[in-house]
DNA sequence: AAATAAACGCAATTCATTTGCGTTTGTATT
DNA sequence: AATACAAACGCAAATGAATTGCGTTTATTT
């Protein structure tokens, strides 16, 4: 499938991030590398057979989340979804320069990574930790294109 | 409390928008007037003393969204708050050229009027129904500025 | 003023997410 | 490689925001 590239070594990411390498763990970061979209908790569900317990999957991306692997992004039901972290975030914050665009037909979501940001500059005295950009509308394949 | 402008007919407000006129909606959306932030349910219930059934509160707003006088607004724990849409917002959608700010420690939303928009123009294909920004930080009162 | 539609209150439900706890598995140490 | 400890796991139950059903009250229309 990725021949364009070396295979991505999941144990030793695994590793650099201080996350334990548990056979579902080591699955979950191959199901969000394979999937270039965000993921909600049903979708891991449904690419694991559901051979694993819910509550597993909402505390491994806890784990994730804490180490600065992955990110949430919300959805348009204000439900959770979660993204791999594009830059390199710690775990004190994420730093994310890129936003998020949810067809409201197939609820696809994707990543943009190109957005020019935004002049804050008239923010003065506030303190700007986390930039959150969704736009909502029709992806390509659904605004036939 | 409000000098330096006519007072404002909430009553042909609501008649505008086709919304029933009812004590407690009435009292809704002078509550949104007079408080410049988004509202979460339980401030909206705090202001009106309890006195209304909370889903009364969530009807009310569900209406008012419909017809395009409050949009939603996301805080941090991906609970619901509403906001005045400040552009005329018709019932098919809203189209809000202003973000959100949302302070970590006090937990107030600030709507940030004046964004510039960013260039989407990369986005060939997309149809762009609605543009969600929020910003978490800290606000000029809790960066001591 | 009567008829109709919408708003309301209350109780109960839904559903995503979280928590507690006993068991299993990974990790570090000897 | 065996042991000790911490983290991950599964299951059941709890939490809590938001929704739904339904009978009653209030607003709107005629």
């Amino acid at each position: 499938m990725n021949n364009n590239k070396n295979k991505i070594n999941f144990v030793s990411i695994l590793n650099q991030y201080g996350l334990s390498k548990t056979p579902f763990r080591i699955n979950l970061l191959r199901i969000f590398h394979e999937s270039k979209k965000s993921l909600s908790i049903d979708e891991i569900l449904n690419f694991t057979n559901q051979s694993i317990n819910k509550v597993t999957v909402y505390r491994a991306l806890e784990s994730f989340e804490k180490k600065g692997l992955i990110h949430q992004v919300p959805d348009k039901n204000n439900h959770k979804r979660y993204s791999l972290c594009i830059d390199p975030c710690s775990p004190n914050g994420h730093s994310h320069n890129h936003g998020h665009f949810i067809c409201d037909n197939c609820n696809e979501t994707f990543c943009l990574d190109d957005i020019p940001n935004p002049d804050f500059s008239f923010l003065k005295g506030f303190y700007i930790k986390q930039l959150n950009l969704t736009l909502e509308g029709l992806c390509q394949k659904c605004n036939n294109y």
